[in-house]
DNA sequence: GGGTATTTGTCCGTATGTATG
DNA sequence: TCATACATACGGACAAATACC
């Protein structure tokens, strides 16, 4: 049932019942109203306008009467179908163009960002977010803190403490809507004018949205061991945006050695920061897990970013960031002009999800199925003459291949292309398209197919790309 | 089963299993490990520290010996309770401290921004979220667009077009969480320089968040009518952010003459914009709903900013804005630098409630409920010889009450305090506190309390004002 | 799952204003 | 001036369908 909002003039010399007669009418002709909707009753449409019943029961019945509603006895009036084709036009129009772009007819997706698709936790979502709903705690429906609940972020101190080696307390977690507005607020933590270093090759949303947000950006370069200290030095950054633990899109695993460096390039000047971002620390197949660069500092200058979109889903959008002592101070100042961004229902599920150990066992269920696909995937490259060396293995769901001497990204994109599989050139990860390249690579991500897929799709990959250079 | 991160020294002189062993009795101690909590397994950990199984057992046997751990064979190992005090004082501490600052003792509370605490359409909700989950459709797992679901942005137009007089196609909404970060979003598409003219006295918590973001926000004094539109043309501001169908606190609906003065202003420059927020638009218990400023804009200068958090739940974060085509066309170029901030679920759910006509239903309910709060206050009112006048009537979930002459906002807020009632001064929302004020009035919202309550508070206001001024 | 309160279309009596004779 | 008819608008009573607990 529809509210209408029809413009009545009592002192119009056209009669009320008409008036609401032809609004109506003319809805249902402009398909505002469509087939089968059905319409205020003829008590709450008479209360809204401050008409009498009967006015309105007038204007119906002759609806009814010229086939344009129907009514049910004690249920309500219906629009019907009346088959003709007013203004079809326009609405329908964008919304095909909207629902089109989609997809590009590849047999075969090595998407980098994506996730396995019958991962998430269905079950335990379910279970848990019932179970929520069903206790009638009422604070719930309430507006929350905006910084996050404080269970929640209990339970991140400790899942992180546990499984990353982050120190923290609850009132350094700030809890949002996913990294990009996490990022939002960083921003007016830290002001506008902090410029910001970030590696390169690098995650290219991170970059734009510091970008949109005003931000000067300067990338600054990789050897083996992650960003440049010295360069970054040079750069004139307060702030530098680092992926220690799996850097994205090459791979690598910051050493401790380069960590030390980044820390003591931070704590030389005040005000100077690392955003650690650990977006797929989850996944680690082989070898301890690197503890996050946030559990060597020493001196407060460490932002660490995390997210439950990628180990859960990414429509689930709850991401997190642990404050320095004081950055979280100025926070709790500025952040209450913010209010939260997540919902209470949905951090509830999440702590749960956590605190009883849901948490752990999807990660083990989802560590073994992409370790599976991961090691599936580097059995075929073993045969693969055309890539001379792997990148970023044994974490994270997408591995970097470097093309053997001659090959080109572009042609390997090509050929791929036309053997309907899409790989993700490595060159458009770097901020600076027209920077040097250091190597041809193309990245595989693997999380979107299962096992299956991953077999036809390498196996086609070979042969598409043997005659390669 | 909780991941640990043990930093092993295999160089060390301390042996292996003793490293082990010091860490998870010290993470006993320190209660990063609660009693009751399970440990991984002997292998589990094993693998994980790449260290043999042996090492690991020898740890949790001594930890076994000492009482730190329980063992319980075929199913693993526990943290036993040892009823000590370690450390407990700092999280505690805090967590209390964040607990604590909430009530403040007043038996009644007219707070201005709640809702029923009751309201929460909880039935559907749970029914409607259990039928999303139940069909296992994987897209509501993946990342949805950054705007919105496309689905849930053509039933926020048809619903805005029917209840609001909004005239707009899908493409032109943006769904978000919560009101703030549609203004950070608003923010970005304006600029941070756009210098923003609000009213006074105003909803202070959007004008913080301008001022956060960095804009020059200036007020501007209304009269009956709302916003002067000559000071508006002096202060030089490019946006005028404004409340027409039922301004907070004041709870005036701007006269149709007023609307169109404003949007005169806004198209004699180009790049002058409205920001209209219809934040309770959905309750009016009498008269004619007043349809919204964005449905009398011709030059596409109405940006309209509407929200569930009043309507349905404050925790839950979902708002939408309209926008005129030239900016939505500008927010597609941004806007993809920033991904969604609401749940696909809960878009889902919000989609469903509005189509199939639980909101309707929702709204009427809540419009019944609210409007027996209202007229049960009006009604107490009449014998109220402290109040001169009662302002924003029929519409939204407060009221603004003008104390007699010689009485004072400071008084009325003392003597309501000393019988323990909350109610809030008008002076508290202008943005200059110096700024002379043109009334004594303070402000009672009805939300929250039911109206045994009600009743209640209302008796004892009249006998804690009697002997006012 | 069953009972109750609410909402629904429908029918009907009435009041007002206007035009007609 | 009155009676009559008609169009328009208002509100109460009823039984069935529905929503809510």
């Amino acid at each position: 049932m529809k509210e209408l909002l029809i413009p009545l003039e009592h002192k119009a010399k056209i009669p009320l019942y008409e008036q609401i007669y032809n609004y109506i009418k003319s809805e249902i002709q402009k398909k505002m109203i469509l087939p089968g909707e059905s319409l205020p009753s003829s008590r709450a449409l008479s209360r809204q306008l401050s008409v009498s019943r009967s006015t309105v029961d007038l204007a119906y019945e002759q609806l009814v009467s010229e086939g344009y509603l129907e009514s049910v006895p004690c249920k309500g009036y219906y629009a019907c179908d009346m088959e003709e084709l007013f203004h079809l036009g326009e609405v329908k129009e964008i919304k095909s163009k909207a629902f089109e772009r989609k997809k590009e007819n590849y047999l075969y997706d090595f998407a980098v960002n994506g996730i396995d698709p019958n991962g998430f936790p269905q079950n335990a979502w379910k279970k848990i977010s019932k179970q929520i709903l069903g206790e009638d705690d009422t604070n719930l429906f309430l507006l929350g803190d905006s910084q996050g609940e404080w269970e929640l972020r209990e339970a991140i101190v400790s899942y992180l403490h546990h499984a990353r080696g982050v120190e923290a307390v609850a009132d350094q977690i700030v809890v949002g809507a996913g990294n990009d507005y996490l990022l939002m607020l960083l921003s007016v933590l830290l002001g506008r004018d902090t410029r910001i270093a970030m590696e390169s090759p690098t995650y290219k949303s991170a970059w734009n949205c510091f970008k949109s947000l005003g931000h000067e950006v300067i990338s600054v370069s990789m050897d083996e061991s992650g960003m440049r200290p010295g360069e970054l030095e040079a750069s004139g950054a307060q702030a530098a945006y680092v992926m220690p633990s799996h850097q994205f899109p090459m791979g690598m695993v910051m050493p401790i050695k380069r960590r030390l460096q980044l820390l003591n390039w931070a704590k030389k000047r005040p005000g100077r920061y690392l955003i650690e971002d650990d977006y797929d620390s989850e996944f680690r197949y082989k070898g301890k897990p690197v503890p996050a660069l946030q559990g060597y500092d020493q001196d407060e200058t460490v932002i660490y970013i995390g997210t439950f979109s990628k180990a859960i889903a990414p429509s689930i959008r709850i991401s997190y960031m642990v404050l320095p002592q004081s950055l979280a101070q100025a926070y709790r100042e500025i952040g209450k002009n913010f209010s939260a961004t997540v919902s209470r229902v949905d951090q509830k599920i999440i702590e749960i999800f956590l605190r009883e150990g849901y948490f752990e066992r999807h990660l083990n269920r989802m560590r073994a199925l992409y370790k599976g696909k991961h090691d599936l995937i580097l059995k075929n490259l073993k045969d693969m003459t055309s890539v001379s060396r792997v990148f970023g293995e044994n974490a994270g769901v997408h591995l970097l291949l470097q093309l053997k001497k001659g090959a080109t990204e572009e042609k390997a994109e090509e050929l791929a292309k036309e053997a309907g599989i899409k790989v993700y050139p490595l060159h458009q990860y770097y901020v600076d398209q027209g920077q040097k390249r250091d190597m041809e690579a193309v990245l595989l991500g693997y999380a979107t197919m299962d096992e299956k897929l991953i077999s036809e799709a390498m196996e086609a990959l070979q042969n598409a790309w043997s005659g390669m250079a």
